[in-house]
RNA sequence: UGGGGAAUCGUUCAACGGUAGGACAGCGGACUCUGACUCCGUCAAUCUAGGUUCAAAUCCUAGUUCCCCAGCCA
């Protein structure tokens, strides 16, 4: 995109104003700043696809991937790892892009004596709750700390001796010196260092005192020279302080800017929530494909591609919001559709014999492996006497309008044969066990040019080539659109659905599916979208159903 | 009762004083060797009340509702 064309949220109308005027001398460069201390879910993916995106759409922009590892307590490596996986995944490229707060602790350090010698910043020895009871309310001002008037040299010793060791956690901080009446309680005289002595993820034991969000994070967007600085719309507040450490220290200042989070309904983003739902046991873990992870929407199937489609389409505003998680459905299916080869499978198999097809004989059929795509190519589906077809495909007292089996109607069985139902071979409780009908040589591969009308296709699997397979069918993990609206006293876990999961086992696959890789893609005929799980093995197929296709007879009937 | 934000179809994003538009969802239909895909049609919104103006979603005034803030978390 050039600064001439036009702005499609009012992020990119900023930067395109920014350009125009030579702000930033021309430069485009944003960052996204996790914290490693937990997975990465659909919201995060927005936030990356927005900073990754704005960086490409314009000559020359850049997007830095930085931990903001500031608090050794909750941090890990793993999630660091993790975390430039999901990034990269998406499809952003991290070379050379990925930075560490803690990679400036020494220059945020020096900053800090700075602020000290310049008199805004002291160190305060009051405890925490002296801090929090002195802070004031929202509607009273705070009070003065009794230390806040010591002079420049003595905070520098003290703070000095607080980087090194020689107190213990929580006997002082370093507070910047603002303002304790500010009706923004984010200006009164916050708190820049805690001392903790605890090992960190990447310093080790160098450190044991450690800056908080507020004093770093502009200054870690300063040393790298971010031009936008994009985070959601609760650090609205902290845009004053965010300026203010800049302005007194008097250095590169980028401009934060603030965006509504994602929320997606049927879902829950909380990090303390998500944990629950593991911690608890109600899903098998962090990426389970029901979870909203990143790593969870990666077994389950969905596309680096439709993800981005979805963080596009959802938009970038400072209104509250929901949106739906259909949308991210629908740029799923528009993808998959595009791409995924075809193959037959039979979820819940129903014996069907062609009662004048002859015994022991096989044949193979054609079968094309994606209509969306004739350079996909073909398959040789292998086709004897008897068959599974669906269960639900046949019923006995038919609605009006129903083209599949049922006795007398005649089908169509994709890529094979018309097929009709003579007899069904009920057991002694009246289940159905086996449907016998007889097929037509003359409409071979499925069609004749005679001008019958056969309304009704469906997919099937000879039952002596069929392999078997588990498919787990996966709904939304709460049962409401708002997982937290909840009864008096109640928590979000009394909305969980309890038919979020449901395997199938016994199913009945094309062989040629034997050898399909893990996370390998397909569309079931009439089913849906499935990737192989990671817990398949060796003889053992599982598959996940990613999304269902649409169903408009299923809806109508639904609906009657 | 302090401060900071936000209010447009069911949802979401747009319209930047000049015809309220798109996407998703819904509904109806056509097509179909997937009741899929595709195509066509259709439903449907400016928080309220005043004001300025030839003209207001947009500007002004007064309200209303919702979200965020009192971590040594980010």
């Amino acid at each position: 995109m050039s600064e001439n064309e036009k702005a499609s949220n009012f992020i990119d109308e900023i930067i395109i104003d920014d350009l125009k005027t030579g702000k930033y001398q021309g430069r485009v460069h944003t960052r996204f700043p996790p914290e490693p201390n937990g997975y990465l879910h659909i919201g995060h993916a927005k936030s990356i696809c927005m900073n990754f995106g704005f960086a490409a759409n314009y000559e020359g922009g850049i997007c830095n991937l930085r931990f903001d590892d500031t608090n050794p307590i909750k941090e890990e490596d793993e999630f660091v790892e993790s975390i430039i996986k999901d990034v990269e995944w998406l499809g952003f490229d991290l070379t050379d892009r990925i930075f560490f707060a803690s990679g400036y602790f020494q220059q945020l350090y020096n900053y800090a004596e700075q602020l000290i010698q310049s008199g805004d910043a002291y160190v305060d020895d009051q405890s925490a709750e002296d801090i929090r009871s002195t802070r004031g309310t929202l509607t009273k001002a705070g009070a003065d700390s009794p230390f806040r008037n010591r002079t420049v040299e003595e905070n520098l010793t003290l703070f000095r001796q607080m980087r090194e060791g020689l107190f213990k956690d929580g006997e002082k901080v370093l507070r910047a010196k603002i303002d304790m009446s500010s009706a923004n309680l984010n200006m009164r005289d916050p708190v820049m260092y805690r001392i903790l002595h605890e090992s960190h993820h990447r310093t080790g034991n160098d450190w044991c005192i450690y800056p908080m969000y507020d004093w770093a994070h502009g200054l870690e967007d300063s040393i790298e020279g971010i031009t936008h600085s994009v985070c959601t719309l609760e650090f609205e507040d902290h845009r004053p302080l965010y300026d203010w450490f800049l302005i007194k220290l008097d250095v590169y200042r980028p401009q934060q800017i603030e965006f509504a989070r994602l929320n997606v309904n049927y879902t829950i983003t909380s990090k303390r929530k998500l944990a629950r739902l593991v911690q608890e046991g109600h899903v098998s873990g962090w990426d389970d494909p029901r979870m909203p992870t990143i790593s969870a929407l990666r077994r389950r199937g969905y596309t680096p591609k439709s993800i981005r489609e979805f963080s596009d389409k959802t938009g970038v505003a400072k209104r509250d919001g929901v949106a739906d998680i259909a949308l991210l459905n629908h740029s799923l299916r528009e993808e998959l559709n595009k791409v995924s080869e075809r193959r037959m499978a039979v979820l819940d198999p129903l014996k069907l014999v062609i009662t004048n097809y002859p015994e022991n004989q096989d044949e193979l059929l054609p079968g094309q492996n994606n209509p969306e795509d004739e350079s996909a190519g073909k398959r040789e589906i292998p086709f004897s006497r008897v068959l599974w077809v669906e269960r639900s495909d046949y019923v006995e007292n038919p609605p009006r309008k129903f083209f599949r089996l049922t006795v007398g109607q005649e089908v169509r069985l994709k890529h094979a044969y018309y097929v009709t139902c003579n007899d069904v071979i009920k057991d002694s409780e009246g289940n159905v066990k086996e449907l016998h009908c007889t097929y037509d040589p003359a409409t071979k591969g499925g069609w004749s040019d005679d001008g019958r009308k056969v309304r009704g296709t469906m997919q099937w699997v000879s039952e002596k080539h069929a392999i078997d397979a588990e498919v787990r069918l996966y709904d939304h993990l709460f049962t409401k659109e708002n997982p937290e609206d909840v009864e008096e006293d109640g928590d979000f876990l009394d909305n969980i659905n309890p038919d979020s999961l449901l395997v199938m086992k016994g199913c009945k696959i094309e062989s040629s599916l034997k050898d399909a890789d893990i996370e390998s893609q397909f569309q079931f005929l009439r089913h849906g979208y499935f990737c192989v799980d990671r817990d398949s093995s060796k003889g053992k197929l599982i598959f996940n159903r990613t999304v269902a296709l649409r169903d408009s007879w299923a809806r109508k009937q639904k609906n009657k």
